[in-house]
RNA sequence: GCGCCCGUAGCUCAAUGGAUAGAGCAACGGCCUUCUAAGCCGUUGGUUGCAGGUUCGAUUCCUGCCGGGCGUGCCA
């Protein structure tokens, strides 16, 4: 409808200036939805925007726009106000129009037309150290949305999980997992502040023992060898290094244990979530397969990288970050950084033309030099797109609550939707636009669950499967509702209704282009408070038949748009409540 | 210090540079013998942090302050 109206004007602006009454140049006409009631479905300030080019004054201009206007089957009439807007009456059965392709379309209505191009969404991609926690949640449940979103609108879109099972953070883990083991046999442990201590470790560590009895077991003294003059991640690092020498081979079963263990944890509570991934991209494959050692060759080569105190910099100030980066480091282990430029470099190599990756807000320093690696790579760096995610700042019982994996002091997802459910947390996360901090109360979310705005929405849904549950109670017919003469529904809130689910395919557009999949949840929220006052407005049943036909054609096609648009969020649509 | 994000109703949040800045919750008043009251209708509530600038027009763009968050590792 918008994209018609936008053509239909920019046709008209084109003659127009062929014919010499406007001067070429002008800026294409923008069709906007007005806020306010009286101003029409739609309505152009191409008048005001132009007037200065064209030397005349916006409401000439509007006037002379009008008038060069064919007649349209769209258009019922236009209006000029104000300084010189167009506002634009769209004709009723256009509307009825839209009612009916929502009818035949099904849950297929929404979708549109493919767009070229192949698109990598990458999100969570969480450290498989610990559970994913309620900070997590909020990037699973943008990223999801995001890529559902992204599919119904044209784009084709993979979704990929990158594990991190190759650095650091993993080895504390092991090294974790394996004091709770030496623990869980009775040995005396001091568990080091610096390790990971939720209780999900010695989880883990059970198992560990329950699957190789006492044989990972060594002498405590041999490891965990005190030394003032190392401060607390060197002594870690030290630790570990004594724990690789005394386990030998053994220390991949520890290492090996605690990642699957996670890892398996992870992909079931997304799943369970609702997330679904296309890969789950190993860095420890991607470290094997020698392409973090291809890429730095390629650095090297085209000498964007230098040695300088024993370790090898990217030069990352040349392409607009703050300073260089180390991707190598003294002891000749390769930085996360390094494994994430070999990582980007295959995303562009496999294919894909357009990198999203999801982040959490935290990493935004990451963005120029990984985007510079692209660029001293060859890639065009606009290609990647990084969206990041502002923390959810949690409050229980009024105190902010600490949120460290490795205190273990947090609330896990898991917990999060047991208590409230996949629905509600769901819907509760992408209210927010991701760029926005966001106050999660978990008092407020456990307890009144029934608050959540996601109640409301499904309700509607569930209030119309009611109708023509109570339609075959009393007897009746199911009518063929394609045959429905719409032409009967004159009531303001069904006129209210069809605007509303009319604008689904714009915002779907909108919500894509603009990686805002809360748009849709607003859009839900509003769909639904128009079915719902147009429920408590009037009878769907105790009506004439053919009244009757038109209304039940024109709740279905609303439940069929909030059933698709439920379900670009994840949340599911019931039929009764 | 520097960089990024944010600042809108009592609270949580919306608003492609557009017309009178909107919802939900909270507060107050109405609506169930009739398709689910997890609903509807109405009222109250604002110097869009502050000060400038850009233009026909600024919550939106620019500059400077103020306040909050995050970052500023040879961690990830």
């Amino acid at each position: 409808m918008k994209r018609a109206l936008a053509t239909l004007f920019q046709d008209t602006v084109t003659a127009l200036v062929a014919a010499g009454r406007l001067p070429p140049d002008l800026p294409a006409p923008e069709i906007a939805r007005p806020r306010q009631g009286g101003h029409g479905d739609f309505a152009t300030n191409f008048a005001l925007a132009a007037a200065k080019a064209a030397g005349r004054s916006p409401r000439a201009l509007a006037e002379e726009l009008k008038g060069a206007l064919g007649a349209s089957p769209l258009i019922d009439r236009i209006e000029i106000a104000g300084p010189g807007f167009l506002n634009v009456f769209v004709a009723r059965p256009a509307f009825h129009e839209v009612v009916r392709a929502i009818l035949r379309e099904k849950e297929a209505y929404g979708r549109l037309p493919a767009r070229p191009g192949k698109t990598l969404l990458e999100f969570v991609s969480a450290n498989p150290n610990g559970p994913l926690h309620v900070g997590h949640g909020r990037g699973a449940a943008y990223g999801d949305s995001l890529a559902r979103l992204l599919a119904c609108a044209g784009y084709a879109v993979e979704r990929e999980y990158y594990v991190n099972d190759a650095g650091r953070q993993m080895d504390i883990l092991a090294l974790s997992v394996w004091l709770r083991y030496m623990q869980a046999s009775g040995h005396e442990v001091v568990f080091p502040e610096t390790g990971y201590r939720g209780a999900y470790v010695a989880d883990i560590a059970q198992g560990l023992a329950r699957a190789w009895g006492d044989r990972l077991e060594r002498p405590i003294s041999d490891i965990l060898i005190a030394n003032p003059d190392l401060d607390a991640d060197a002594l870690m690092d030290n630790w570990i290094a004594r724990l690789k020498e005394a386990l030998g081979r053994q220390y991949e079963t520890v290492h090996g244990f605690g990642l699957n263990a996670m890892l398996a944890d992870i992909k079931d509570d997304l799943a369970a979530f609702g997330v679904q991934y296309d890969r789950w991209y190993s860095e420890r494959g991607l470290v094997e397969s020698g392409a973090v050692d291809r890429a730095l060759q390629r650095l090297r080569a085209s000498n964007d990288v230098y040695e300088k105190d024993g370790a090898l910099w990217f030069r990352a100030s040349r392409y607009g970050d703050e300073k260089d980066r180390v991707v190598v480091r003294e002891n000749g282990a390769a930085t996360y950084f390094a494994s994430d430029i070999a990582y980007h470099l295959e995303k562009c190599e496999r294919g894909y033309t357009d990198l999203i990756d999801i982040w959490g807000a935290d990493h935004h320093g990451y963005v120029p030099r990984v985007k510079g690696a692209l660029a001293a790579l060859g890639e065009d760096p606009n290609r990647l797109q990084v969206l990041l995610v502002q923390f959810a700042i949690l409050y229980r019982g009024g105190q902010r609550a600490q949120m460290s994996t490795r205190s273990g002091d947090f609330v896990t997802l898991r917990e999060l939707r047991a208590e409230v459910g996949n629905d509600a947390a769901r819907f509760f996360y992408v209210l927010r636009k991701s760029e926005q901090h966001m106050d999660f109360d978990l008092d407020l979310a456990k307890s009144q669950s029934n608050d959540n705005p996601v109640y409301y929405v499904q309700y509607a849904h569930a209030r119309v499967c009611s109708v023509f549950r109570q339609l075959r109670e009393r007897g009746l017919t199911p009518p063929d509702l394609a045959q429905a003469d719409l032409g009967v529904l004159n009531a303001p809130e069904e006129h209210a209704l069809e605007r509303t689910l009319a604008r689904y395919i714009d915002v779907v557009d909108e919500a894509a282009g603009a990686r805002e999949p809360h748009q849709i949840a607003y859009y839900l929220r509003e769909l639904a408070g128009a079915l719902h006052a147009y429920y408590n407005a009037h009878a769907f049943l105790g009506v004439e038949a053919p009244l009757r036909d038109a209304r039940l054609a024109l709740i279905t096609a609303a439940r069929v748009v909030l059933a698709n648009g439920l379900a670009l969020l994840g949340v599911s649509a019931p039929e009764a409540m």
